[in-house]
RNA sequence: GCCCGGGUAGUGUAGCGGCCUAUCAUGGAGCCCUGUCGAGGCUCCGACUCGGGUUCAAAUCCCGACUCGGGCGCCA
């Protein structure tokens, strides 16, 4: 079916367009069709006088939602809001639409949450839903443009795995034939193997599951992460990729998605880099709590308000990062990367020395043993190497500034909805 | 997992012992209307989560289940 998008239409020629009824408002001596298709909602207009009564009455029958076909003349018309209409010769009904509808598409009744991902079809049909798709295709374009214009290569890496990567968080068991496995909790082990291939720079956008019962709206169950791990940079260097790719993504999206932020009302302030650093000595002292302890709810809130943009917690305690960041000390090369609502990404220069990484993994009581295929890797030649994972919702709702983190993902995972 | 607060037409809500034959908006069915753009006007349709209990009387109070939201914990 050759077909003109909304977003195409020239006045005085003739176009075939298809989309769903949005509105239909009939006035009597003249009658609208408000039709939509993804670009944006374009106006059927039928004056009694230039169109025959049995279109008209045709489309009078139509019920909200039903996909059909229209083919007419383009009018340039100051009085329609795109300014230009449609005047009909044809309308073909493709498929109606049950009534009632599960959520009012045209936003004047806004329903919960929980009802709209419950019909998420019908949910994404609302500009202002599906503006957040739009956004979020176009920040993981970005994603992959920046990466693969700084020399990095997209990697993919296994999602079932034997045993748990790097501890602190629960996985999810599954059954894997005769034996358990897990779903995967990061790409961690593998992008590092891939240091010692010789990849020198991979990065990796996928899911990542973590079994944690935290019931919030800044945590889900299933994310997509973006992680990069690269030879021969240090810790000061992946931080300074991550902050241009911050803002590499920011501009990207101030630039090319106007329209998605304009139904958001959402109007983007691109973050100046550098970020600022911090301690994590000197965040704990405007948070008030002791040494040791990680940042919980109110520390992050404190510290994010104190700091009032992005910005870089570093210099941590050994003891609060996983095994295989290198340590300086009793602090370590590691760092996490802030916004103020929530983190948004952490990091760290990694241990490469195979006898340290050893000694680090019994200092946090995890056998080396089970990770023998990625210790393997550190035995003969791994070089030195940093990166990051950084969460794509979170980068998302700290953007789009959106309430709840479910709004950034198409079917949220979540310690209760599984379906659909 | 813990602590609060909810579950009323398809959707979003009001009502919080008798005045409920349950409010309003949106929606659906229909009628009027030639420029709507959250169109407008009129008529009609459609609901108290489930199970126990208290009471002369329960949408309303109590208990339980299920379920949703917010906060916290844990985590990224």
């Amino acid at each position: 079916m050759k077909l003109t998008r909304s977003s195409a239409i020239v006045p005085e020629t003739d176009v075939t367009v298809a989309g769903w009824v949005h509105e239909l408002r009939d006035l009597g001596g003249i009658s609208f069709l408000l039709l939509r298709d993804r670009d944006g909602i374009m106006q059927i207009t039928m004056p009694k006088k230039k169109v025959p009564p049995e279109l008209v009455e045709h489309v009078r029958s139509l019920s909200r939602e039903s996909v059909v076909r229209v083919a007419g003349l383009v009018k340039e018309e100051l009085k329609a809001p795109q300014g230009f209409e449609i005047i009909p010769y044809e309308v073909e009904l493709l498929n109606a639409a049950e009534s009632p509808l599960p959520l009012d598409v045209t936003g004047k009744v806004r329903a919960d949450l929980d009802t709209r991902l419950d019909a998420r079809f019908m949910d994404v049909r609302l500009p202002a839903t599906r503006a957040i798709f739009l956004i979020r295709a176009t920040v993981l374009h970005e994603v992959r443009a920046f990466l693969s214009a700084h020399d990095f290569i997209e990697i993919q890496t296994p999602k079932m795995v034997a045993t748990a990567t790097e501890g602190g968080t629960q996985l999810f068991p599954i059954s894997y034939f005769d034996r358990e496995a897990f779903l995967n909790q990061s790409p961690q082990l593998y992008k590092q193997i891939m240091m010692a291939a010789g990849l020198e720079r991979v990065f990796e956008v996928g899911p990542i599951f973590r079994a944690e019962e935290h019931d919030t709206r800044k945590h889900l169950n299933e994310v997509t992460s973006i992680d990069i791990e690269a030879s021969f940079l240090d810790d000061n260097e992946v931080m300074e990729l991550l902050e241009e790719l911050i803002q590499h993504v920011y501009i990207a999206v101030a630039e090319r998605c106007s329209a998605p932020l304009q139904s958001l009302g959402v109007t983007l302030s691109i973050p100046h880099i550098p970020f600022k650093r911090i301690a994590y000595a000197e965040a704990i002292e405007i948070a008030d709590i002791p040494w040791g302890d990680d940042l919980d709810t109110a520390a992050e809130r404190a510290v994010g308000q104190e700091m009032g943009e992005h910005y870089f917690i570093v210099d941590w305690p050994v003891e609060l990062k996983p095994f295989y960041v290198q340590p300086r000390n009793n602090l370590c090369y590691a760092f996490d990367l802030m916004h103020p609502r929530m983190e948004l990404a952490s990091g760290a220069r990694r241990i490469h020395d195979y006898a340290l990484l050893v000694e680090q993994l019994a200092s946090k009581s995890l056998a080396p043993e089970n990770f023998g295929f990625y210790l393997d890797a550190f035995r003969f030649g791994m070089p030195p190497h940093a990166g990051w994972g950084l969460g794509a919702e979170r980068l998302l709702v700290t953007m789009l500034g959106l309430a709840n983190i479910r709004e950034s993902v198409l079917f949220p995972r979540d310690r209760r909805r599984i379906t659909p």
